[in-house]
DNA sequence: CTCCGATTGTTCGTCCACGAGTATACGCAC
DNA sequence: GTGCGTATACTCGTGGACGAACAATCGGAG
């Protein structure tokens, strides 16, 4: 499943649905884009812009409408949405909102090598993060407070998630950290001993050597 | 803040953690973290594996520690991790670990065009979404009992993490599926209605148009 | 003993993302 | 009116990600 997008990037998304709306030329769809709140989590990257106009103007998606030069600026191409980006639009739609897929995550990333940091700085990290997502997590709340009553929920619906998960992560954080701070967690002891003798148990280094193919009993 | 690292793919990371339990060539490395299960949600690139190490090489966080050849192979070199190496390789752990970053997500960019489907057909896709959720939850919880006991679970941080998030977005899903099917989504009447008549209210296009700079009271 | 598929190990070429650069026009201060 | 900061609008070059190809060896099956 999820077919090869002829124009993959997903600013390509963003750029159709915008298109969808009325014709625009390229740096229109970036204001768009913009006064819309679309690039607060992401600011938009104009080189990828232009490709993805012009990509997707190569495979049909898009059609130049109009081609107009005010005074000696650049000349600006005005694009329409044509019935195969529509098309390409609801399906990509329906992909993305039907189909989980594991993305990679940076903190994913450091936690896979969070051993590598001594338990109690790594505490002092979380901690740190803690903090950081409550702060962004109330912002958040409070921007979305504000659009509430202005804007239909349905263009924040986004928004929303993004804040349930902030919310999901700080909770979970909490949880690891206590965990660790209360050194109830499993293998605090193997953690902290690695740190300050820098030895690690005959049974870890015989994982981290060869066949960690931990039993899947292949049937 | 976070810094512009010299070689910023996360699979240098991860390839940083491996070598820095011994000096390995790159093939190695590869196997080594297929062996880890750091595969099992984003496989390995071998096309990036070997930039990635060519990279760290020129940039000092690895070196060519001998470089053998058995019989008309091809040549293998095997590299040692750095004193910066190792430096790097904490550095990044510690802002990975403590500092949150938005990050693109699929779903969201669904979601913030979840409104070119009409509703209805909205909630199946949203009810298979979940479905597969669900399956990913317990397929996940599953291999996470199946290794404790051997495993000492700060290798298995990580996957705790991604089974949280899931079931955070599972439940946060079903929460919006569960507003749209009883009709409580704010904004539901117009989201229909705009799907079968094509036609928006007045407020909502002088949204969609110019001024969306909701108020923000600038200082 | 030889054929074939899997495993070991690496290189190459292409595509694409995007930062930085370019160039014009507008508006406001003095 | 002239200087300069800022908005408009686009182009281009570089570097990096990765798919696909390549090449040798190994381990059975017949």
């Amino acid at each position: 499943m999820a077919k090869r997008r002829r124009v993959g990037n997903l600013l390509a998304l963003a750029v159709l649905s915008t298109v969808a709306y009325r014709p625009m030329h390229p740096y229109e769809m970036g204001q768009a884009l913009r006064g819309w709140g679309k690039d607060d989590d992401m600011p938009i990257k104009w080189g990828s812009l232009y490709t993805v106009v012009r990509n997707l103007d190569k495979h049909g998606l898009l059609a130049a409408a109009e081609s107009s030069r005010q005074g000696a600026r650049p000349e600006r191409t005005v694009y329409r949405i044509t019935d195969e980006g529509r098309a390409e639009l609801l399906d990509w739609a329906r992909e993305l909102v039907s189909t989980p897929e594991t993305e990679p995550s940076r903190f994913k990333a450091g936690l896979s090598v969070l051993v590598v940091l001594p338990p109690d700085e790594a505490a002092e990290l979380l901690r740190g993060r803690i903090d950081l997502l409550d702060a962004e997590v109330s912002g958040r709340r409070a921007a979305l407070a504000g659009h509430a009553g202005t804007v239909p929920p349905l263009f924040l619906v986004e928004d929303e998630f993004e804040l349930a998960m902030r919310e999901a992560e700080a909770s979970w954080v909490r949880g690891l950290l206590d965990q660790i701070d209360s050194g109830r967690y499993p293998g605090m002891a193997e953690w902290r001993a690695w740190h300050e003798t820098g030895r690690v148990s005959a049974e870890v280094a015989a994982l981290a050597e060869g066949t960690f193919t931990t039993a899947e009993p292949t049937d």
